[in-house]
DNA sequence: AACGATACCGTAAACGATTACGGTGGAAAA
DNA sequence: TTTTCCACCGTAATCGTTTACGGTATCGTT
């Protein structure tokens, strides 16, 4: 018993008329007599008669779907822009399309050339964090694909963007550190075509500067993986060094963590000894023991504000208005928990 | 300069020929010259020709995608099993459209009937936590979309389902807590209609009659929002008791994380005098101080087979071959840690 | 009685692709 | 010279929908 969906065309033939009758009918268009829509209706409640989506955005030439280009989805940030995009696009009858690039560079730029061509009508893109060539999406603009870079971007294409004020993040925790009388304060960073990487370290690097303090070659290292063992490492390399630091401030939780974890082996106080300031604010950040300082980044509202912006220049697209290109900058805040108060611990 | 992405007529056009031939040429059919088919294939390759997905959809019957229908997205394990089935999917070359119910019923009614009318080839569900009625499921069935429920499924339908080994997982985690000499030994519970809960109850419960215990009433409570904050009011609850229990079996990680957090709170030494096994071994397990016992379920994997098997579905009814109703039943392993280690702390 | 207006409905093209079928030409066979 | 047979290509239907346009009653008007 297998019955395919009502189409039109088997409700034009049941009632004896033509698929225009019956589309007109359902769409409460001029031109059909009262009885005619009554019967009408009446069949397609009976037959449950949904339009068939695919037909419509043939015709219509917008498929209602919108694509997200993902480095990964288990990730307490990432998904949690996922959900942010989710929860709008329900809001503005869009369908989401999900693909991840598990930060491979290659994968992005397949997926990106796979969504791009009808299967959406815009993408939302999050760079890998291998990505240091941008040919992908200068064909997306080359293509007038609408698009718009969430999270992370890059300063070397014009884009629309959807970001979080990483340099101000990264100001607000590294002085945070310094008013707490830590005196040799560390940074690690990420890649540095990355946006995000550039303004948290020129973040952690005027707020030195402001405060008078001269940075120092061996307290700054690049991450690769952001793993917790790569931390993990890392938390070694500093607490080997000479003349150790005594706080870090990093670009990502799960590196932090890391540092946490080795110090707490290596019976190292903290906050006392050691100060912590992470980025993120990952779940783990409150869980860990002592809990760890974090710079909030605003995830849903971010996911939602980018598909937002999307939204807008598939509409003006629509009624052939010009592309502005802009980027969104929404505020971070910094979380103060324990693993940087070494003062007022009221 | 807003080109639209070329078509078939476009190139026939510009070839002075006809879209059948433009067509045949490109699949390497056979009725076409060596030499048109040099030119249609150099012109596709110059326009960057790419098939119109929607028009095929349209034709073929089939979108190459799927749905996905998940509670959560923010959500280790749910996170875990998408990346797992993202990941089948691209291989299978079929794309994922998200859905997120948020733990709603009415999303998720709502959700499923959205995408069972032509947007999708098939759909993968998760119930949420609320779920109780299964009327949108037997719609499902009725209207013939292929489906497959993963994860979170009930007995009270049949329907083809993937599923982690809910009992063993449970009698596993009870058997230890038993055998590591814990006495009075409670259990936190969900939603008795979903069949995972239904299955812990009864792993927990068959342990505790195979080592010759009564199970105790006030000993088992049913969560409803599975979080860190319900967990620590529930393990005030038994921490209050004229008797308390020495040892807490829960359905969820998070849950479990929240008498944890309580009982540290209240200085009570864990696994010496209170032991804890929580079930999803969710990424916080490893992380909290002392660590947490859990039972590993195979997200990923699940994840696979779930969109493999929905696969099978769609791919048998292409051929038209009937369809078989399976249950699949992954293994779940006991991951020990500190919280229930208190004999052989090697 | 003839004409115009209105109400209602069908025809057909379009979206972009696939594919069965029907032609047309030229070369080989009769 | 006529027939036959490929090789090659175009026409048209199809998927399910929308919509501009045309057509036919029926009624009222002069």
């Amino acid at each position: 018993m297998k019955h395919r969906p009502a189409t039109l065309k088997d409700m034009a033939q049941r009632l004896k008329t033509s698929v225009a009758t019956i589309s007109r009918a359902l769409k409460d268009k001029p031109d059909i007599s009262a009885e005619m829509r009554q019967r009408v209706k009446e069949l397609a409640a009976e037959l449950n008669y949904q339009p068939n989506p695919i037909a419509l955005s043939l015709k219509h030439h917008r498929s209602m779907t919108i694509g997200v280009v993902i480095p990964k989805v288990v990730h307490y940030l990432f998904s949690t822009m996922i959900s942010g995009i989710l929860e709008e696009a329900e809001r503005q009858g869009y369908n989401v399309l999900i693909t991840e690039t598990n930060q491979q560079y290659a994968r992005e730029v397949r997926m990106v050339q796979d969504l791009m061509h009808g299967k959406v009508d815009g993408l939302l893109i999050c760079f890998a964090n291998e990505t240091r060539c941008f040919d992908h999406i200068t064909q997306l603009s080359e293509a007038a694909v609408p698009f718009v870079l969430f999270d992370k971007a890059t300063d070397l294409i014009e884009a629309n963007k959807v970001m979080v004020d990483d340099y101000d993040g990264a100001f607000a925790a590294t002085s945070h550190l310094i008013e707490q009388g830590y005196q040799r304060i560390a940074h690690i960073n990420g890649a540095h075509a990355l946006h995000h990487s550039q303004a948290r370290m020129q973040g952690y690097l005027d707020a030195l500067a402001r405060h008078g303090r001269q940075p120092t070659t061996e307290y700054i290292v690049e991450a690769e993986q952001f793993s917790i063992e790569e931390g993990r490492a890392i938390g070694a390399y500093f607490w080997e060094l000479p003349c150790p630091p005594d706080a870090v401030f990093a670009i990502a939780d799960e590196v932090v963590l890391g540092v946490h974890d080795y110090l707490k082996g290596q019976g190292v106080k903290i906050p006392e000894a050691f100060g912590l300031v992470g980025f993120s604010d990952s779940l783990l950040a409150s869980m860990v023991d002592p809990s760890l300082s974090s710079v909030y980044q605003p995830g849903k509202e971010l996911g939602r504000i980018s598909l937002l912006r999307l939204l807008e220049l598939i509409r003006a697209d629509e009624i052939d208005l010009p592309r502005m290109i802009t980027t969104h900058v929404l505020k971070t805040s910094l979380i103060i928990r324990k693993s940087s108060s070494r003062l007022c611990m009221s």
